[in-house]
RNA sequence: GGGCGAGUAGCUCAGUUGGUUAGAGCGCCUGCCUUACAAGCAGGAGGUCGCAGGUUCGAUUCCUGUCUUGCCCA
């Protein structure tokens, strides 16, 4: 039977991602019979294109998918996208924008409508992304934040939350971003340190008795000023408190005020107060009564308050500004000034503290249950310590906004009346007042913030607000999976929400991915170039290459340095994965039909050793797997298959598999499939779609023991403990030891590896030549030594030969008498090497304090070690001594 | 300024309940197209585990300080 010379990967993974969709693969249901197994995708943006994020993300959590319903569990991999309120409606808005129309030309409706028809044409792109990595989604449940359902939900969430007096609305200083017009969270805001200046500016005494410098880096926004405070207790400016001061440009007269908010030892001391620009300054205008003076529209431009200033873009006005108060001499010098800017998330445009009318979640009860449950560990972070990221921030939590100054999104469903003032908040639209029952009402213009939709995603995915059996089945779900940079965003809300509507946490795990960057550890960008685009190398590597160097670089550390090599070397795995099958395959006969049972009688010592380390193996990857310590498991699992199964089990049976004996032939082409195809199920969550395609061929051979139809069908390998046999693998041990140490003296001496040589065994008793016997014959081929075995404990010395001592059993290897020199040098390096290990331990050992407070086994095997290199240093130095002597 | 991490081979990272000569992958060097695989095989070089103290018979591991660096928050 003959396997194609090269596996292709690309036909591959659509043939067996189609035949797994036709079987319905991933389909989840409630069923009694099994426990269920649950994750909920991170709803990525409708508008996003897969990154190396989400790549690792999905890989990770459809290795767990895969890997549990191999175990038996009913596995639901919920997926979805998020409508991503700003994001999506920018990219509309940049479409109209070509066609040289704004969102106010169209109207909300149009607008609305444009989106919807814009998601139909493109929104499932990221969908098409996550089937080409293999994700293992039930897609016949696939949502959106948007659709009808989870609308239902973020409406039945609003109004609970209102009715439990949990929302409020207020004027606030909120994060505005003028280029999108709408409020940003705090979490929105991304702060960039930046060199700014440093305006020091005089404001005159209103009783002309001088002035008062402040310094600032804003002074466009001296024109919303409504006082300059002073500290309490600076002698500087105490007698100044209580007087005015006149406001440069615009003439007005503001009081002096003393609060101990300021720094004395920044800037002059003295602090201009705008309590509608400056988070701040709010604070300190409410505690002394300040008018808020709003100087920006919108657009942050000035507005009618600013004066000669109105209509000016905010920078401009702050040059314009800077240059009236020279002219006016009233600007005393400008230093350079470290701080930091708030800029926005989506757009970067330099955020503005604006004042603005908002609906609020009060965080602080609703987060009392969140805080408790993380304590106790009922939901826990994978790894731990995301905790404190967690808490730090429900400690310090602060009210939530929620309203958006969009159109795209779940608009708030409260409408105020024009009749009676009052608001009425409702399951389904009202047609009159709640109140006065007045028709003239009006719904509120602002959508909910989109996190606010993705906070429900666990249940309201599972057809909350309804009690449906799915929901009562798989929720709380089992795990989360997704990146550090959203726990407050959208984890710590998920469990605040999970916990207020349904009254118990979300998911058990949250295991929380490392952050991929470049080889450099620089974050992949578009401006550096540096992204790595998860859809290119899927195709030049191959979509399994791509997944198992992820999870084989998913230490549960905090970022990822990705470089395009490692992708290489894990497809050079794969490859590795494909020949081996190839030359088992090669020596099965076509219609040839092997035993299903290993023959464990007639198995030989290689055989038992495989089985063995094999079972090291399948515990170990399952072991990783459990403890989320994914890297873990591909190592073990590209340990055993490349350099256990392929470096020395396949080099040791090929004898037998080319030789005449038939029986021999029958038995370890059974075990060698047996390991290979138990091999496959354990690497298939990992790389499902090789797997499969090798899989589905030895399914002719009729070797797996279920008649099932996929590899994904089958049961993941558990560990046969009694096929473990340690005495053997140490017999191994020593085995490859003799290997290696042959090996490396033909290296060293540079002997061809074509050239035949005799290799003599010095033994020290009859279990070292028993030993010998069982395994000289495999030593014979794999260092082409030509002679029976050469064993005993009286041999004579062969003068032109190599020593290596592998416990104590001296092995020497004979050499053509042209390598002499080589010889010598090779003799002294081992020498010295030894010399240092031993000074080591004869200094250990003679202190007192060692030997006798050190546990007693401890010294023993330090004093073992240090009479058996004492006793190889010997012999090699007597090798040593016998070759100068020799070439003299 | 506060908090949480990290610093181990050229690069990226494992690891250590404190105990042989500290591991892997990639890279590098040498020799090999050995009938599964040159996307390969065999061999090799390379680290005073950031620095300084302390605890200990013994520290890469525990403690303290310090430097560098990343992230989060104010």
């Amino acid at each position: 039977m003959e396997l194609p010379k090269r596996y292709d990967p690309s036909s591959s993974r659509e043939k067996w991602y189609q035949f797994w969709l036709n079987h319905d693969s991933f389909r989840a249901a409630p069923n009694p019979d099994k426990a269920p197994f649950a994750i909920v995708i991170p709803p990525p943006n409708v508008t996003g294109k897969l990154h190396i994020g989400h790549a690792l993300n999905n890989t990770l959590q459809d290795i767990l998918c895969r890997w549990k319903r191999m175990e038996g569990f009913e596995v639901l991999w919920m997926p979805g996208t998020d409508h991503a309120g700003i994001a999506t409606q920018n990219v509309v808005e940049k479409q109209l924008a070509k066609e040289g129309l704004s969102r106010h030309d169209l109207g909300r409706e149009k607008l609305i409508e444009r989106i919807w028809e814009w998601k139909k044409e493109y929104g499932d792109a990221i969908i098409h992304q996550l089937k080409y990595l293999g994700s293992s989604c039930d897609w016949s449940r696939t949502r959106f934040t948007m659709d009808d359902g989870c609308s239902r939900a973020v409406r039945e969430v609003f109004v609970r939350l209102y009715e439990d007096g949990y929302l409020y609305r207020g004027t606030y200083l909120v994060n505005w971003c003028p280029r999108c017009h709408t409020t940003l969270s705090d979490d929105e805001v991304e702060y960039v340190d930046e060199t700014g200046k440093f305006y020091h500016i005089h404001y005159r005494l209103a009783d002309g008795s001088g002035h008062l410098t402040i310094a600032t880096t804003r002074p466009e926004t001296l024109l919303g000023d409504t006082a300059v405070a002073v500290h309490p207790d600076d002698e500087r400016y105490r007698e100044l408190v209580g007087k005015e001061v006149i406001l440069p440009l615009l003439e007005r007269r503001i009081p002096i005020i003393a609060d101990s908010y300021v720094d004395r030892e920044f800037g002059t001391g003295a602090l201009k107060i705008t309590p509608a620009h400056d988070i701040n300054d709010f604070e300190v205008g409410k505690r002394h009564n300040l008018p808020q003076v709003n100087i920006f529209n919108p657009d942050a431009t000035i507005n009618e308050n600013g004066g000669a200033y109105q209509g000016l873009d905010r920078f401009v006005a702050r040059k314009r500004v800077v240059e009236d108060l020279q002219k006016q001499g009233l600007l005393e010098n400008i230093d350079d000034l470290e701080h930091r800017v708030g800029s926005c998330y989506r757009c970067n445009t330099f955020v503005e503290p604006y004042l603005s009318l908002q609906w609020f979640i009060k965080m602080k009860p609703l987060m009392e249950e969140p805080l408790k449950v993380v304590r106790a560990e009922r939901t826990r972070f994978i790894p731990k310590q995301w905790e404190n990221t967690f808490f730090s921030w429900v400690e310090n939590v602060r009210d939530w906004p929620i309203s958006r100054q969009i159109w795209w999104g779940h608009r708030i469903p409260v409408w105020y009346c024009d009749a009676c003032g009052k608001e009425t908040v409702a399951r389904t639209d009202p047609a009159r007042c709640l109140h006065c029952g007045s028709t003239g009402i009006r719904q509120d213009e602002d959508v909910l913030d989109t996190w606010f939709s993705s906070a429900l995603w666990p249940f309201s995915t599972m057809g909350w607000p309804d009690k449906t059996p799915l929901l009562d089945y798989f929720y709380p779900t089992t795990v989360l999976v997704t990146a550090h940079d959203i726990i407050y965003f959208w984890v710590a809300r998920m469990i605040m929400m999970g916990l207020y509507i349904m009254k118990d946490v979300p998911f058990s795990d949250v295991y929380i991915t490392a952050l991929v960057r470049d080889a450099q550890g620089r974050k992949m960008s578009k401006s550096l170039g540096n992204a790595i685009d998860p859809i290119d190398v899927i195709n030049q590597y191959g979509v399994d290459s791509v997944r198992f160097t992820l999870a084989i670089l998913a230490a549960q550390g905090r970022n990822i340095n990705l470089a395009e090599e490692r992708i290489e070397g894990y497809r050079n795995f794969t490859n590795k994965i494909w020949n081996a099958s190839r030359l088992i395959m090669a020596t099965i006969e076509d219609g040839e039909i092997l035993a299903n049972e290993i023959p464990t009688a007639q198995l030989e010592w290689p055989d038992r050793w495989i089985l063995s380390r094999f079972q090291h193996t399948i515990a170990a990857a399952r072991k990783g797997m459990e403890e989320y310590k994914f890297n873990e498991s591909s190592e073990a699992l590209y340990q055993f298959i490349w350099h256990e199964y392929c470096d020395w089990y396949l080099e040791l049976i090929k004898p037998r598999l080319y030789g005449e004996d038939e029986n021999a032939k029958r038995v370890v082409k059974t075990v060698a499939l047996k390991v290979l195809e138990s091999s496959l199920r354990m690497l298939h969550p990992f790389v499902p779609f090789i797997t499969e395609e090798i899989w589905q061929i030895l399914k002719t051979l009729e070797i797996p023991e279920e008649h099932v139809v996929s590899i994904s069908c089958t049961r993941y390998p558990q560990p046969e403990l009694y096929r473990i046999d340690d005495s053997l693998e140490s017999e191994v041990a020593r085995f490859q030891q003799i290997i290696y140490t042959i090996r490396n003296i033909r290296g060293e001496l540079g002997i061809s590896p074509a050239a035949v040589t005799t290799v003599e065994f010095m033994t020290q008793n009859a279990s070292g030549d028993k030993f010998l016997h069982a395994f000289y014959p495999a030593m014979k081929t794999l260092c082409k030594i030509n002679d029976e075995l050469i064993a005993g404990s009286h041999l004579k010395p062969h003068p032109a030969s190599s020593v290596g001592i592998v416990d104590g059993c001296e092995i020497r290897v004979h050499w053509p008498a042209e390598v002499e020199k080589q010889e010598i040098e090779r003799l002294k390096k081992q020498i010295d090497q030894l010399s240092g290990s031993i000074e080591r331990r004869e200094k250990k050992l003679s202190n007192a304090n060692f030997t006798e407070r050190a546990p007693a086994e401890v010294v023993e095997k330090e004093r073992g070690q240090f009479e058996k290199e004492k006793s190889e240093h010997e012999r090699l130095a007597a090798q040593l001594v016998l070759l100068t002597e020799n070439s003299g």
